[in-house]
DNA sequence: GTTCGGCGCGAACATGCGTTCGAAAGGCGC
DNA sequence: GCGCCTTTCGAACGCATGTTCGCGCCGAAC
């Protein structure tokens, strides 16, 4: 992307802090006096400059018509994800009954689109414990899912144990008869069990690990 | 709070939908439209209630001065986190030399602010390999960090081990004049090493896992 | 030197847009 | 019915704001 001129820079960071602190974009006037620029014009020249090179979009005609853009050009969109509780080894998946969820969500956790791959329905769960640390799973994590109740061969997914009563997070491969779950780290020794054994929760998108 | 009516739930929905679209709130006239109201003065009328109850804050004489207040109106802010570079173990880190990154990241990566808890200066690193799976760190995880030279007790930071000519991420604790480096996993042991030999390059504020 | 393109300047113009005001239409208690 | 308040309506007023245009300044290329 070609750089811009010390002035378009100073534009671009005025813009910037000024949405920050009002929470609607400046008019060019408020730039031109912002910036300690001595006409309108100039700044006008200088946002079209802005525009070309695909820092900012700008609507026509219309008062305070602009917006900032990332780095790609594209604005990143946040979507909301509904924290539905807890996982844990000892406990299933509390999965969501319905499409449109319900405000049984404990939480909600904001996130750029494509930390959940523009999916519907995510849902995330808060993770308890470390007993999913062989799948690289600490306590305190938190992991995206996707509702699914399927699951093709490779697939991550948080299946749900019958005989152990346990939940835990791993990849799936369907060998005849059984099933192999082979944890994420691969040092570790994959559970080999009966379909008939294993529940699909759900599958997983991604996953994000706070400081502490 | 006293709850609204109709026409200014309806005119709620309607400034948050615009906003979430075109990132700058509406005229008095795009509400008018967008609302199916037959006249200006209805939607300054019903602007000023909603004012008046607290639901939104107007800058007065200025168009579009219109913000919405309160936790839900309030968007999570998204910040734009320089991707420095892949972390692996034969490497050290590709630390920013200036607080201003230049334009060396190769990549940019959107969160929101509260995924790097409102710091300043963060910087990320895609991680490449397994070498510090007992860490809990995957190969393709990207892990976010804030510039330091120095840690205290606890803090987990990714160090520079100059006899194995490696990096890795670890807690830190210092005993006497040898250093403890305790990897995430408890299950797995710690590395004991003198104070000369660790140089650290960051701290460590957060990590995410994309699915694949 | 001359030319040309990038950039800044100032003023005027057209329109977007917030504001105001008088009047009228509903709801509600009496 | 009568008051009283809230809400709606329509139109105008006037400032706010984006746009345009002609004119200088300056450095690079020729």
């Amino acid at each position: 992307m070609k750089d811009l001129s010390p002035k378009q820079d100073q534009i671009l960071d005025f813009l910037r802090s000024f949405i920050e602190e009002k929470d609607y974009p400046p008019s060019i006037r408020d730039i031109q006096e912002g910036c300690g620029i001595s006409s309108t014009s100039v700044v006008d020249y200088n946002l079209r400059k802005l525009e070309d090179k695909g820092y900012i979009r700008r609507d026509r005609e219309i008062s305070r018509g602009i917006e900032i853009l990332g780095a790609r050009g594209r604005r990143a969109r946040i979507v909301e994800i509904p924290v539905l509780g807890s996982i844990a080894a000892g406990q299933p998946i509390p999965v969501p009954t319905s499409d449109r969820f319900g405000n049984d969500a404990l939480d909600m956790v904001a996130v750029t689109e494509d930390m959940v791959r523009g999916k519907t329905n995510v849902f995330a769960l808060r993770v308890k414990g470390t007993s999913m640390i062989d799948d690289l799973i600490d306590d305190g994590d938190i992991v995206f899912l996707e509702p699914a109740r399927s699951a093709v061969d490779g697939d991550k997914v948080a299946v749900w144990l019958k005989d152990r009563e346990e939940v835990t997070l791993k990849r799936i491969y369907h060998e005849g008869d059984r099933v192999r779950l082979q944890p994420a780290n691969s040092t570790m020794q994959p559970i080999y069990t009966s379909a008939e054994n294993v529940e699909i929760q759900g599958k997983f998108i991604s996953s994000f690990r706070p400081s502490d």
